[in-house]
RNA sequence: GCACCCGUAGCUCAGCUGGAUAGAGUGCUGCCCUCCGAAGGCAGAGGUCGAAGGUUCGAAUCCUUCCGGGUGCGCCA
């Protein structure tokens, strides 16, 4: 929603002040070692690129930890503990570093000196929101296609889900310093448009007081009702009582257009706008296909064949038939695939390569698709495509979404377009509201199926991850009202320049490091092209916040507001910094941060 | 039959592209409000990471083979 600058702004940040303490610690991990090298004590040219520095898994064990020893012992011919032992002498002499320890198998822990974690704070104050942007994708295009639901009726359920990780994930690459496109596929060229024109025919009649006939395979659908009266509105009775060669056209043009406004709409009430609308209709007739088609056959990449019936249960009708098909087996799939049905017309698998070779022209480096999972079989062909037709340049990434199965009452909500007992994205919306939505179609990896309970997500409590974050945020906030109330002057520069030396509390800590984690997890995030890491981060670092807040239940010091102004602001910085990446998560989930329960 | 995805605590799920004693929530047990919002927090119990092999310093993670569940498999997009 906020990501229109994002490229831009990556670019700006970018250099020197860019603050990720992982990163600059694992900066002089790598420097250390170096010198190491050109002293003799490791031998030169050993490759560092292993060597991690992460956040240790038991807080216990110190602030971060590198494998450095482990995973240079073997190539430099040495035990562990002594080219740790050797690196731990020469961090210790950096002033960022406290402590460094080896242990377990030789990994080196460090501690940091509070300095480090109260410098951490003030850059968050600096850089606000801009804090965990990240140069990770230097500006390279990348396209993420999305939703892309056939224009014939209202978006339901079933696209909810895809629409938001795709949304999700572009703000989050735009957060990463990536250039993105967010694009819609229109899928008008097929058969299921004139399905769509003769459905809303019938509305056309039926808005001129006949009765209309839906027969069997049309769309059932009220919602084609208004088409119907625009249609009447636009044609008058023109079109009663002719044959379908002389309206189909322009009644399927009509009413796709009506469809897709209609979408865009259902997508604006969840906060999605696209970049580009791509039409399929738009590459027949141009010369796009044939193109693309013959710069696979360039390749070598097309022949006519017969394929071979599926093995196991072969279909009833099957019979052999000759067709021209893309060599997808070159490529590790299973069959090769049709581009031309048997009469010579394009399958639907034709537009789709000349589509994508229309993405890779247009320049973009990475592209990606969010598909059903019911696509799943669908998606080595299109790799394949991608990678002939880019020679390699370009990936394509396909994120398969999984179900959601709607729960009510404790019961499944059952879904049946005949009977009209789907449920449309707009009820959704309507019943639990957008950031809801969003929110929870976010706490599941894309590829596992998610249950999504009405009772729990409308629901104030922990269970509810949507509620549990908000309280944190709403919490922050409540403690500026109430330090503004008492006469501090809380703004991001005077906290920024408050004696941080008063925040030194393990618990504070704590959420210092949680803090500290976030442009590392922005970029683990970006690079998987996983966006419900940022929901869960969101939730740990709530969790972190909520419990520092009831610490000041049982030790009076750890209250945010104390007697002395200076330690109140101190404090207050990091309540403050703890929103502001609250916000700027949120803002990559595309949920709206509350400052008030209600 | 083949391909892809999933299998982690009673239940719902994380798990950083191979790291340490596998983590949350929920449920269960016991605690914490004169208090910045208890709509919260703390502690305890709870595991053969579906199974068996393999790769190596080291595997929930990578490879192989099974088992179980889901999805898909030429003139629908």
């Amino acid at each position: 929603m906020t990501s229109a600058g994002a490229s831009g702004m990556a670019l700006e940040v970018r250099g020197c002040d860019q603050m990720n303490l992982f990163a600059d610690i694992r900066e002089l991990v790598v420097a250390e070692l170096q010198a190491l090298m050109s002293d003799g004590v490791l031998p030169a040219g050993l490759d560092l690129a292993g060597v991690a520095v992460e956040p240790p898994r038991d807080a216990g064990h110190g602030d971060m930890a590198t494998n450095a020893a482990m995973v240079l012992a073997k190539p430099a011919g040495l035990q562990p503990r002594a080219i740790a032992d050797a690196l731990a002498v020469r961090l210790m002499e950096d002033p960022r570093v406290a402590g460094a320890d080896v242990a377990g198998p030789g990994f080196l822990n460090l501690r940091l000196e509070p300095a480090a974690w109260h410098g951490l704070v003030r850059d968050v104050l600096a850089q606000g929101e801009g804090y965990g942007r990240s140069a990770l994708g230097q500006g390279r295009k990348v396209n993420v296609e999305f939703v892309s639901a056939n224009p014939t009726g209202p978006m339901h359920v079933a696209h909810a889900r895809g629409a938001v990780v795709g949304d999700a994930l572009a703000n989050l690459l735009a957060y990463a310093g990536f250039n993105v496109t967010r694009e819609y596929y229109i899928n008008d060229g097929g058969g299921q448009v004139d399905v769509l024109a003769r459905s809303a025919y019938e509305r056309y009649r039926e808005a001129h007081g006949l009765s209309p006939e839906i027969a069997e395979g049309l769309y059932p659908g009220d919602y084609l009702i208004p088409v119907g009266e625009a249609l009447k509105a636009k044609f008058g009775d023109s079109l009663l009582d002719k044959g379908e060669q002389y309206w189909l056209a322009d009644v399927r043009e009509f009413a796709t257009d009506m469809m897709m406004e209609m979408i865009r709409g259902d997508l604006a009430a969840l906060g999605v706008s696209m970049d580009v609308y791509s039409s399929e209709k738009a590459l027949y007739g141009t010369g796009q296909i044939e193109a693309a088609i013959e710069t696979l056959r360039s390749k070598g990449l097309i022949y006519t064949g017969t394929l071979e019936p599926p093995k196991g249960k072969t279909p009833e009708d099957w019979e052999p038939r000759e067709q021209t098909l893309f060599r997808s087996t070159a490529f590790g799939d299973d069959q090769d695939r049709p581009v031309q049905k048997s009469d010579g017309s394009w399958t639907y698998f034709a537009p789709d390569i000349a589509y994508h070779y229309n993405k890779v022209m247009r320049g973009f480096d990475e592209l990606i698709n969010i598909f059903g999972a019911d696509h799943s079989g669908y998606v080595k062909r299109l790799k394949a495509v991608v990678s002939a037709l880019s020679e390699n340049r370009v990936t394509l990434d396909i994120k398969l979404i999984q179900l959601v199965k709607l729960l009510k009452g404790g019961q499944i909500v059952k879904m049946s377009k005949r009977a009209g007992t789907f449920v449309t994205l707009r009820d959704l919306i309507d019943e639990v509201g957008a950031d809801v939505v969003r929110f929870v179609m976010l706490t599941r990896k894309n590829d596992v199926a998610l249950d999504f309970d009405f009772d729990k997500v409308t629901e104030q409590s922990k269970d509810n991850p949507v509620f549990y974050v908000q309280y944190a945020n709403a919490r922050v906030n409540s403690i500026l009202r109430k330090a503004r109330e008492a006469g501090l002057d809380v703004s991001d520069a005077t906290l920024g320049a408050a004696h941080l030396t008063h925040l030194g509390h393990a618990a504070e800590l704590d959420v210092m490091r949680k803090l500290g984690e976030w442009p590392r997890m922005v970029e683990i995030a970006a690079r998987g092209n996983e966006p419900h890491r940022v929901a869960f981060y969101l939730y740990e670092l709530a969790s972190d916040f909520h419990a520092l807040w009831n610490r000041g239940n049982d030790d009076d010091s750890l209250r945010f507001l104390q007697e002395d102004a200076g330690v109140s602001q101190a404090k207050i910085a990091l309540v403050r910094s703890v929103g502001v990446v609250i916000c700027a998560g949120l803002g990559i989930l595309g949920v709206t941060p509350v400052e008030e329960m209600r």
